[in-house]
RNA sequence: GCCUCUGUAGCUCAGUCGGUAGAGCAGGGGACUGAAAAUCCCCGUGUCGAUGGUUCGAUUCCGUCCGGAGGCA
């Protein structure tokens, strides 16, 4: 490994595993800093939704990257992985270990696996443009284009994908470049960091299920749907309207639904979100994985992370 | 106690005029690179309540028993 890399902790894992925690308890242990790797928690407001450390639960280890943009604000990869790549160096810069927590994936990946989104500045009227076209003219004729200008790609994305097809247009129309061709320049090759990536798995999903419903019901207990309904109220929102809670949660806000099926919906949601985050996550082969349904002892479980620290020479 | 209805996939149910069965939901697997808490693809064997009988053959018809629901006393 290179000398000049700099070292990154990162803790993965599905949603409700326990990585506030652990990332909290690690940070003071390592002298560290936590920045956050999560979509939905780096907006302003839905704090209980998206189950943000509390100042209490943060013991004082500085967290970066929560509740700094505006809801109403759009927000994307590219925009994470430009400041995540600031808080690095800072951190490392005062000496500390930088300690990345989040279960966002694509966001973790992309930093790093040090993809680079500087060559396609994106432009939504396009994007919207092409969107309309997709209703007008139905997502056939766009998905027709696509295997005109780039087969590769329409063959790896269905044409029931309208976001996808859309994407793969829009990079051809921004750089003139296919999508498979821009995939290729961009994916990074090799990690800007020294990495020891963590992730915490559950043996027995119904296990982590079970922590994922009762959590939804200790948000709810917490205040949740006033959170949401505040936000509901004087809606003006970016990309947060997609968080798990808020939209489920407005049926119960219009009355054609009870609050109590709502939150279930959340349960579900949830749920699957869980799913789809271990899918990516375990495809990733530098993950250490702990199970944490198999050991009940914190310390332990500390234990083991601090060894595995140390077996991949970081620090 | 008597009468009626009912018992099929984790749940709600369909179905087989007798040739061992299929939908929705739940659930599982996967993809993913400037919307990602989003978007999308694939996956249905289960003692057809138990037990006797009729039959070449019963989940299907008949008897009995055991659950569940309702009605009459």
């Amino acid at each position: 490994m290179p000398e000049n890399k700099l070292p990154l902790l990162v803790i993965a894992g599905p949603t409700a595993s326990g990585k506030t925690a652990l990332g909290i308890a690690l940070a003071k242990e390592f002298d560290g800093e936590v920045i956050s790797a999560d979509s939905m928690q780096i907006y302003k407001g839905l704090d209980i939704t998206t189950a943000k450390p509390t100042p209490e639960e943060t013991e004082g280890v500085p967290h970066h990257l929560i509740s700094i943009i505006d809801m109403d604000a759009e927000f994307s990869v590219a925009d994470y992985v430009r400041l995540a790549k600031e808080k690095i160096a800072e951190v490392c810069a005062r000496g500390r270990l930088p300690i990345l927590v989040g279960g966002t994936g694509l966001y973790i990946n992309s930093l790093v696996d040090g993809v680079n989104f500087d060559n396609a500045e994106t432009d939504g009227r396009i994007r919207q443009k092409l969107a309309r076209e997709a209703e007008e003219k139905g997502i056939e004729a766009l998905y027709e284009r696509l295997k005109q200008i780039d087969p590769e790609t329409a063959e790896l994305v269905p044409v029931q994908n309208t976001v996808r097809v859309i994407r793969a247009l829009e990079i051809y129309e921004l750089t003139g470049m296919k999508f498979s061709e821009y995939k290729r320049v961009n994916m990074g090759k090799e990690s800007p960091y020294k990495l020891c990536m963590l992730g915490l798995g559950y043996e027995d999903r119904d296990v982590l299920y079970e922590r994922i419903n009762r959590r939804v019901t200790v948000m709810a207990e917490n205040g949740m749907i006033e959170e949401c309904r505040a936000v509901y109220e004087n809606r003006r929102l970016g990309t947060v309207c997609q968080a798990i809670g808020y939209k489920e949660l407005i049926p119960f806000f219009e009355g054609r639904d009870t609050a109590e099926s709502c939150l279930d919906k959340i349960r579900q949601s949830s749920r699957r979100y869980a799913k789809r985050q271990l899918t990516w996550f375990r495809r990733d082969e530098r993950i250490n994985w702990i199970y944490m349904d198999k050991i009940h002892d914190f310390d332990k479980i500390m234990e083991i992370c601090k060894k595995t620290v140390a077996k991949t020479e970081i620090l």
